[in-house]
DNA sequence: GTCGACAAGATTGTTGACAATCGTTGCCGG
DNA sequence: CCGGCAACGATTGTCAACAATCTTGTCGAC
């Protein structure tokens, strides 16, 4: 029953349902996730240790809302953390890995072809999805999860940087190529080199503070 | 309240008074640290989200144990991290931070003749924290002090590896230097190399599952 | 002697009510 | 008209009791 409220109200939060600094009071959230305040209590305490919500005393939860600032570190972050995933994913990945990885590449290309740019996004949160899971790292696997969730506000915009996509096409297929070549070194460097292109586009996005109106339930932007 | 059953838990547990494995029984808890029971739950609920400890359903919570396994992969993470920091810490410096860090390598040099190997370890953990300090970044700040509380078992183990001081005491250096240049890619590659060091020493420890009878208060081992 | 069922104890999960605190509103004096 | 102030409503923090569940020890049958 807690476990449920805290996986509701994550899924609120990170499907953008619940907008950023927006209050949370127990009492609304028990009514309406239909648990008891107990457990909406402590799914808020694990919601703001894992750096969702933020919490003042005696006066209640709210969204945590991550700045641009704090954005970039996290990309940051994130970029160091996935180099590491990319360089295990590479001394470990078998013919059937690097097949499936493949495949995921062409998915990419005909969605980008054919313009879908939501759709790429979705096959290109699959692809990091996949490294991570081919690393075999859980801690790695954690703390990326951990950091994916705080970026929720900015997914979407980096794919709508003009000729964003071509160049993140590239570099993804650097990726799968040095992984399929099991180069170790080659797959950290071009996963870095991704992910850097990345923070810089997210630099240099004119919007800022976009209102995020509504998301997608799980993809993730790069 | 909470945040004190939290901080002394926190602290009992990362001090090694509470041995892994061990059952964390919420009366006791209670009685021992004079706190309600609710405060003890929720302390328990951020413990656990911290990963420090581990919790069964209808089973009660027990400080979780880290195996040698994942340890590495602990270290591994705080190294890419660690190394990002020191770019940064490369790239912000003062010549205040600079003579600071000097000053620290020149008090680590006097306890390494003076044959002070657990000063040593202190004056490490005090350098490693002053490179975060520098660095200026949050979300690494956060990540780190996060994995640097599941290494407490393995703390005092690598400084006795034979020999170790030294080249320890000579990758700090060149971590240093690095900063005091402003090069940021050397900073980064130094700390890289420092830690991958500490891991392969950590690797070729003989004594695995040292009981970790006791041990000071805060330091960490690298 | 070993296995399984069963009951007792211990421990956690949940609920509801009460106390403490914060923000706000309306009032009063200047 | 404006600033301070007191009371109120709303919300969170805390506590104690109860229910649910697991573990342990015991007994009986095979």
């Amino acid at each position: 029953m807690a476990a449920d409220a805290y996986s509701l109200l994550r899924a609120e939060i990170l499907s953008g349902e619940l907008q950023p600094s927006e209050r949370l009071v127990e009492a609304d959230l028990t009514a309406r996730l239909g648990v008891s305040r107990g457990a909406v209590r402590t799914a808020l305490v694990r919601l703001q240790q894992e750096g969702l919500v933020e919490h003042e005393r005696h006066r209640g939860a709210r969204v945590r809302l991550v700045g641009e600032r704090e954005a970039a570190e996290i990309l940051e972050a994130r970029m160091v953390l996935e180099g590491l995933a990319a360089r295990h994913a590479a001394a470990r990945a078998t013919p059937e890995d690097v097949a499936g990885l493949r495949a995921i590449l062409a998915d990419m290309r005909e969605r980008l072809d054919a313009g879908d740019l939501l759709g790429v996004s979705d096959r290109n949160a699959i692809l990091h999805a996949r490294l991570l899971a081919m690393a075999g790292h859980a801690t790695v696997d954690r703390l990326v999860a951990g950091l994916r969730g705080q970026l929720v506000r900015f997914q979407y915009r980096t794919i709508l940087v003009p000729g964003r996509s071509d160049r993140s096409f590239a570099e993804h297929t650097a990726i799968v190529d040095a992984v399929a070549a099991g180069d170790a070194d080659a797959a950290e460097a071009a996963m870095l080199r991704h992910l850097g292109h990345v923070t810089q586009a997210l630099r240099e996005s004119p919007q800022r503070n976009s209102a995020s109106t509504a998301a997608a339930p799980n993809p993730t932007a790069s």
